[in-house]
DNA sequence: TCATTGCACTTGTTATTTGCAAGTAATATT
DNA sequence: AATATTACTTGCAAATAACAAGTGCAATGA
């Protein structure tokens, strides 16, 4: 059997997705712009996962630096601030949709619905670009859930 | 447009995945094991990462914990341990490859061997099993790598 | 046999991060 | 004009992480 080096880590792509999104709450706010249409700062915070503000504001922050996210003044109330995925955000979903699989694969307390998770092992890469045109959707219509 | 609830979150899998793995050293042992063939403690520690050694021991309990990983006594040397990836981390292996697709895309200074990636957004799926198959090789014959 | 080395942790101490609470500045509403 | 809301910012105690030094054990080596 050849001995081949298995793979050149120069500037190993681990390692920087590791420095941009490797962390529980961005985890959580990833979860929550990509699949809950999740925009204002507020929506981040009463997400009822505990985030403490200068958190939410320190990693929001580190996602704009890292062009995940964009930050835009709301148009009829200039105090309110609202987040954008980018391109680079959107296509970290087929990675967030990989990780929902392997969770409902391993642990029993997850809980997917039952035709979502059907349809991606039935066709990932149809639910993927689903997925990112409802988020293409709701970015053209951004408005307060409250 | 139909204004559906996109998600049911009980049992969050993201929530779930995030208390896994979701941290930096987590993200370099998961590396290291998957894709480097590293699986004796001083391999990890060696890594060039500077990970300290009371952070290893701290994730790779963890990660028998959560049944990422077992435990094992080196058949030569008994006091020598060593780690080998199980079903539930050979099932992480698509989570990880989107990972380095997504990177090698988004991050100037990623360098991931050209073929590779190619082969990868050629044919997903056979790639996923040629590393799980490699991986289950690797589990065959461990040997210290020094 | 008795020190020596290496391995896999542990423990102790220092440094950093986290998170709640309280405050603030800039609008928005009444 | 007074009050409320939004999106932070600051302060500080508590938790967490990191580095360094130490521990116990097994396998050599003299």
């Amino acid at each position: 059997m050849s001995k081949k080096e298995p793979m050149n880590w120069n500037g190993c792509p681990i390692r920087y997705a590791a420095s941009v999104f490797a962390d529980r709450w961005n985890f959580i706010i990833l979860r929550d712009v990509l699949f809950k249409g999740r925009r204002y700062y507020g929506d981040f915070l009463d997400a009822g996962e505990g985030i403490s503000t200068n958190i939410l504001a320190d990693r929001l922050s580190k996602f704009e630096v890292s062009g995940i996210l964009t930050r835009h003044q709301d148009a009829k109330k200039r105090s309110r601030i609202y987040y954008l995925p980018t391109q680079k955000s959107l296509e970290l979903i087929p990675i967030f949709l990989s990780i929902i699989d392997w969770a409902e694969r391993h642990d029993q307390q997850t809980e997917v619905p039952e035709d979502f998770i059907r349809s991606y092992r039935k066709d990932a890469d149809k639910t993927i670009a689903d997925t990112q045109q409802l988020i293409a959707l709701a970015n053209e219509q951004v408005t307060n859930i409250h």
